[in-house]
DNA sequence: CCTTTGACTCACT
DNA sequence: CAGTGAGCCAAAG
């Protein structure tokens, strides 16, 4: 039973607000339960919390989320497995050098393999 | 309050 | 088979 409501409070999480359930609140805390070595894709988290139309809320909220919160975001790639977020770590190859110490093979700014590495929040989570 | 953007995805040409 | 376009939802300005 999907205890999950997408019908939560649109309040700001952003500016001054330190705790609030909005959107990118899940999606924190869905990309910080990517494990090690493994890797998902924007539209899989979108998925999860019931707007897979729209996975741009997802990698929206990592914009915030990544330098806030303890969200890796770097293990969060688009439905290709390219990184398509590179460009707004610290460096553009940033994002590359996290996946490789995570074992993971970075060819060409994509991800070897990605669908072994890919990992499903509603299959670990059990949505 | 309305407008624009935004680290995506699917579909059609 | 490859490229371009439109669609989608939500938040910031």
């Amino acid at each position: 039973m999907a205890t999950r409501k997408s019908s939560e409070k649109p309040t700001a999480i952003l500016p001054s607000g330190k705790k609030d359930s909005s959107f990118f609140e899940q999606v924190y805390d869905v990309a910080r339960q990517i494990p090690r070595g493994r890797v998902t894709s924007y539209g899989a988290i979108a998925a999860y919390l019931g707007t897979k139309m729209s996975a741009r809320m997802v990698g929206w909220a990592m914009n915030g989320a990544f330098g806030q919160k303890d969200v890796p975001a770097h293990r969060v790639v688009n439905r290709n497995g390219m990184l398509s977020g590179k460009m707004h770590f610290a460096t553009p190859t940033r994002m590359e050098e996290l996946l490789k110490k995570e074992k993971i093979r970075v060819v060409d700014d994509t991800i070897v393999d990605f669908e072994k590495k890919f990992w499903d929040p509603a299959e670990e989570l059990s949505i």
